[in-house]
DNA sequence: CTCTTTGCAAATCTTTTGCACAAAA
DNA sequence: TTTTGTGCAAAAGATTTGCAAAGAG
């Protein structure tokens, strides 16, 4: 969980017998510009480095991805959108967890660094090494609520905070 | 995140405006009749009930699945293994939650209360309902860490425990 | 030079959906 | 009766893979 640079990168690369590519360290460099509390999934991903006007394919990405998330340099999330999400592993204190509303995914992120010291102490009684640990709290938010969730609503209904996220995203990408 | 009997599952059903079928009845005396500790993913299941001599479409155990889970009935797993797997969303206290290693999805569950109760906590601070709350802990193995990992080890390396777990598994589903 | 990584296209795998019929309430 | 649920087959997505060429150490 350390904060990388393009040559730290490297090094923990090349200990692994694994390479530095410049399309792995575009993909730090992404992560590492994203506003806070934002993460992608691989389409996003690629989507993000086009409109920079690079390019890197989207199998690379996939590979990339899942590559930096076994290194325990990016977090892999489920945050029940039906595809995987990542964002940077971030040491103390910035490491957080999520409160997922399972109507429309409206997703808020919250600091509580008990979770971690117990997740190391699980870890530590079992001999396993931890890489990261994530607390997903399933919900539903205080406007499915109000609109009379579960039977008053269709099941594609979103709440209007989920609604302006999304138009707000479009511009605040990098 | 109640024990549901037929009845008590027919009346929750009602009370939103679905219905009670043999279907959904048959899939969760699966779950409820599942070896503790075990998850079933939507193929799993559907080979269980095969199993038993009777037949429920996958396209039905899919949306049977989803539905429960809206319903907190079930818990629904990403335990790293790229597709859901779900359990029965026990009350205290049998709630549990997973350490799981990246590298061979071994699995353990572990009971720590306090982790519901921080959820909690979090959740009357949004204003949120919780129907449930898991935690995650991405880790490495023992048996991984001792041969060598991450470089010596082939992408779909899997240690000795993981693979007895299998062979185990062939027998006690039901 | 050798071995890893990339890009492309095709393949795979999980999950969802349209529709006609069956079945709860 | 009316409305919801099921089964089937087809579709849709997300992710993975084989292979030849490019590139890192």
């Amino acid at each position: 969980m350390a904060n990388y640079t393009a040559s730290s990168l490297k090094a923990e690369l090349n200990s692994r017998g694994w390479r530095m590519t410049p399309q792995r360290e575009k993909i730090l460099h992404v992560f590492q510009n994203l506003p806070k509390g934002n993460h992608l999934s691989a389409e996003e991903l690629h989507a993000v480095v086009e409109k920079r006007g690079e390019s890197i394919s989207l199998s690379t990405i996939y590979r990339s991805v899942k590559l930096m998330a076994r290194m325990g340099i990016l977090r892999e999330l489920e945050l029940a959108e039906g595809h995987k999400h990542y964002e940077l592993n971030q040491p103390y204190p910035h490491h957080h967890h999520h409160v997922v509303c399972i109507q429309c995914n409206n997703t808020i992120e919250f600091r509580d660094d008990t979770i971690l010291k117990h997740s190391l102490k699980q870890c530590k009684k079992e001999g396993f090494q931890l890489i990261d640990c994530q607390l997903t709290v399933m919900t539903i938010c205080p406007e499915a609520l109000r609109m009379g969730w579960p039977s008053a609503l269709p099941t594609d209904w979103c709440c209007t905070r989920v609604i302006s996220q999304k138009e707000t995203e479009q511009d605040s990408q990098e």
